[in-house]
DNA sequence: CGGCATCCGGGAAGATACTG
DNA sequence: CAGTATCTTCCCGGATGCCG
């Protein structure tokens, strides 16, 4: 841990300059979107941000700390590991995350088919649910990825994304973020996935179809 | 201009990496925001961002360009000079711009003094305005800022900023952008900044005192 | 003068190896 | 597992110069 230096700043009382002050720096809001399901050890941000080196993540967390955007935390004996999690106001540059994520789907240079994290996966079920589709559906939608499980419950005419126990859910996807995603906005049907060995579903296979309906991808830019 | 390298992406199919992907180099979003408001020309582009070199400002619209975020077009003679402005896809990244600079104002870091772009400043009403205090006002506020001209039209429960002559607005103010910005975000009274010779308000006073209150500032985070 | 291209120095990012 | 140390590469920022 080292003191930071004259860290280079955009002095612009912009407060859209001093968010990339902020969270500008490489790397920088990709770990927060990590955060954003809540805490993380150092070895999984690693290992769910592929392509970031180990310094630089120790530098980034070190930023996010001083500045107050994340705090490190000891989890309570037995397995007193150390994790890493975002503050309050941490978690409340979600709106930056989806606008940005929202946006970019427009890109004709965006390409779905590149490797997703667990967590981003979850987070674009917020970002891209249709409330029209959604509208009149209850349910619980299980999701276990390598050793990590969430559910997705659909109330209220919304989709609600979080870390949890899949068991009980009316349907549960067992698969990589990957085949997830190629079965929710490749279009790519699930026998298909399932015959590679990619996607396991289970439970309620109506209602898991219709799930994979319920994020449309917007159009493409066109010039 | 040549051709681009190995741009060094993410390589990650979520849309907020890839949003960083598009934008997330220095300076980039910040040129996007001078443009939030029309084209400019490279030098009042450089003027607006205090900071920004050159060449990096030649870099960053060529990438935008080839992005298909920024389009350089010859204005019609006479004055046929080459201004630079944003696609409609540029447009619609300004949720972004607001997202950021919603969160970023909670920051204890932030520094509503130093130097600010006109631009920013009108985006930041849009960004800032409280529906509560706006509704049942309607009125046309007129800005001279340099040899730039805005109005901000209140009408509807919502402040609407753009560009325009501000003849026949009910009150105009005449200054520096930090003026402007010390008395709606700072409280400093205009009598204070008329001293100074750093703000003139013409026209309705109480309008334009009221005005000012339009947009108050979120509580720091703490922790 | 506006719109770049070129060259240079410093510093941040990336890769790899190593340590408690 | 959780970082540190080192080395290399590349980007950023500043200065200068070209060219319509």
């Amino acid at each position: 841990m080292k003191l930071e230096k004259g860290t280079r700043s955009y002095r612009d009382a912009c407060g859209t300059a001093h968010a990339l002050d902020l969270i500008g720096e490489r790397w920088a809001l990709l770990v927060m979107r990590e955060l954003m399901l809540g805490p993380k050890r150092f070895s999984d941000l690693k290992a769910d941000l592929p392509g970031i080196s180990a310094n630089v993540l120790t530098q980034r967390l070190d930023g996010l700390e001083a500045t107050g955007l994340v705090r490190r935390r000891k989890l309570p004996p037995p397995g007193a590991v150390q994790v890493y999690e975002l503050t309050d106001w941490g978690y409340e540059a979600e709106p930056i995350v989806q606008a940005l994520g929202r946006w970019a789907t427009r890109s004709p240079g965006h390409d779905p088919s590149l490797p997703l994290s667990a967590t981003s996966l979850m987070l674009s079920f917020r970002t891209m649910q249709d409330p029209e589709r959604v509208r009149g559906l209850e349910s619980r939608i299980g999701f276990q990825i390598g050793a990590e499980t969430f559910v997705a419950a659909i109330a209220g005419g919304r989709v609600r994304t979080e870390r949890g126990d899949p068991t009980g859910a009316d349907t549960i996807f067992t698969g990589a973020p990957e085949a997830i995603a190629a079965a929710v906005y490749g279009g790519v049907p699930f026998e298909t996935l399932a015959a590679q060995g990619a996607l396991m579903v289970e439970g309620d296979h109506a209602l898991a179809r219709r799930f994979a309906t319920l994020f449309p991808l917007p159009d493409k830019a066109g010039t």
